[in-house]
DNA sequence: TGCTATTGTTACAGATTGAGACAATAGTAA
DNA sequence: TTACTATTGTCTCAATCTGTAACAATAGCA
C-alpha cells in the first residue's frame, strides 16, 4: 500500500500574532502568481505529533523556535473542500498534479494560534509562497477558503485567555514596560481600559519582576521595566 | 481510485456528560469480548462537516438529538496510533481485515463534549460494542488509547466555560431548583459553594424565569422552579 | 398549635473595581 | 537655577461584588 509522507486529509493552520507597538498583525502568506492570501499551514508526517507539525511549520516560516504555540479549534466543514484552489495554487508552481493526488483531497484543518514578538521576526516565505507579510487584523487581505473565520476565532480565543495564557507578555520584548503591556490589551481587546486600573490589575497578579527604569530622553518621568518572574523551584 | 466512505486517519470522540442528581458521569461503551473501554466516537464521512459527524454519533448512540455538543480539542500524538487495540476489536467481531486497511492506520481524534440529561436517555451499544454504560467521572474503567487524557481536558473546559454555555442549564431538565443547579455546579466544579452566595449569583445573571413551586411532600418550604429564560426577538 | 428542615431575602464586613486626585520625576525652556 | 510639560507611580473615595451570617417564611407532620 501507497505510504505517503503525509497524513491525508489533515493539515493545520496558525495564526500568528504580532504586535507592532500599536497594532495587532497577523502573518499572510501569497501564493505565486494566484492572488491567493492565506495562513501560514501544512500537514503532519506520518512519525510527527500534531503539535510537533505546527512547530516545525511554524520555524520553518519564521524562523522562530520555542515560541507560544496553542492549538484552539478543528474547522472541518464540507465547503472547506475546494480542489480548484490547491490546483490553481499547484498550477501557478509549474506542478501538475495526478487527479486524485492527496493535496487535492478535501482537508480538516487544525488551528493554532501564536504569539511572538514582531521585532524578532523575519517572515520568511518558503517554496509555494512568494512573500509573506504582516497585516493588520482589521486590514487583512481577503483570505482563501475559510482562512477569515480562523482568524476570528483565533481573535476571540485569544481574548478569552488573556489572563491565563500571558497573551500579552508573549507579545512583548523580555522586557516591557506597564504602558506597553496595556497598548497590547487594548490592541487584543478592542478597547481602551483605564492605566491605574489596568497597573493596579497586573501589579496584583504578583507575576512581574520589576527591573531598572527605561529612560527615553522623553521629558518626563521614566517608567519602570517588567518582566516576567519565572519562578525557581 | 479507491474513494472510501470516511475520511483517512480523522476520528472523533465525544465525553458525553449526565448529571444523576448527585455526581457527574460519562458515557463509557464497551468492546465486545476484549475487555476495552472507550469513549463513543466515530469517523467523517466524505460528504460530512465534522461537527455534523459528531453530532450523528451523539444520535445513534444515544437516540437523542438537538443536544448541547461542543468541540474542545483534537488529539493527534503519534503514541495514539496503536494497530493492535484497532486490530483486537475487529478480531472480535469476526472482521479480517487485510493489513492496511484504513481502520488500522494512525487516526487523529476531534474531541467533542456533550451535556445532557441523565434521565432521558437510555445508552444504546451498536454493532461493535456489547455495552454502554454511564460512570462516575471519579470511578471511571481503565480506558483505551489515551481517552481518560481526552476525558480529563473535557473535565478542565467544563470548569472553564461553566459561565458562558450554560454547563449547569444544559445538564437538567427544562424545570430546575436552585438547590440542583447548585448540586451540578459542585459536581463539576469539585468544591462546594454556599448556598446564598450561588443563588445570588445566578439570580443575578437575570438569565432565568421563575416558576410555580415545587411540591415534593417535604415537610419545609417549596422551592421555585427556574428555567432558562428564551428571549424573544 | 408547635416543630423541623429547607428556602428566599436581607444585613454587614471585607475585597475588588472604576474614577479621579496628587505627588514624583526627566527632560526642556527661560 | 527655576519654571514648565508630559508621563508615571500611588493613594483616596465611592460603588460594586463576595463571603458570611442572620432571619423570616413556609410545607408537612406530630
Amino acid at each position: 500500500m501507497e505510504q505517503s509522507t503525509y497524513l491525508r486529509h489533515i493539515a493545520h493552520d496558525s495564526v500568528i500574532f504580532g504586535f507592532s507597538g500599536e497594532k495587532l498583525h497577523i502573518l499572510i502568506i501569497h501564493y505565486r502568481e494566484t492572488g491567493l492570501s492565506a495562513l501560514p499551514g501544512g500537514f503532519v508526517r506520518w512519525d510527527e505529533d500534531l503539535d510537533d507539525a505546527a512547530r516545525r511549520n511554524l520555524k520553518e516560516r519564521t524562523g522562530l523556535d520555542n515560541i507560544f504555540l496553542e492549538q484552539f479549534h478543528t474547522f472541518g466543514n464540507v465547503q472547506r473542500y475546494q480542489p480548484e484552489v490547491m490546483q490553481a495554487i499547484m498550477t501557478a508552481n509549474k506542478i501538475t498534479p495526478p487527479p486524485g493526488h492527496w493535496m487535492l483531497d478535501r482537508f480538516i484543518s487544525v488551528a493554532y494560534y501564536a504569539l511572538i514578538n514582531y521585532k524578532y521576526v523575519t517572515p520568511q516565505p518558503d517554496a509555494l509562497s512568494d512573500s509573506c507579510d504582516w497585516y493588520p487584523v482589521d486590514a487583512l487581505p481577503e483570505l482563501m477558503l475559510d482562512h477569515q473565520a480562523i482568524v476570528d476565532k483565533a481573535l476571540e480565543t485569544l481574548r478569552e485567555r488573556w489572563d491565563k495564557k500571558l497573551v500579552g507578555v508573549n507579545l512583548l520584548p523580555t522586557k516591557f514596560t506597564m504602558k506597553e503591556l496595556q497598548l497590547v490589551y487594548e490592541a487584543i481587546m478592542g478597547e481602551s481600559i483605564r492605566r491605574t486600573t489596568f497597573q493596579r490589575k497586573m501589579l496584583k497578579l504578583d507575576i512581574f519582576e520589576r527591573h531598572e527604569k527605561q529612560y527615553t530622553g522623553k521629558s518626563h518621568k521614566a517608567p519602570y521595566l517588567y518582566s516576567f518572574r519565572v519562578e525557581e523551584v
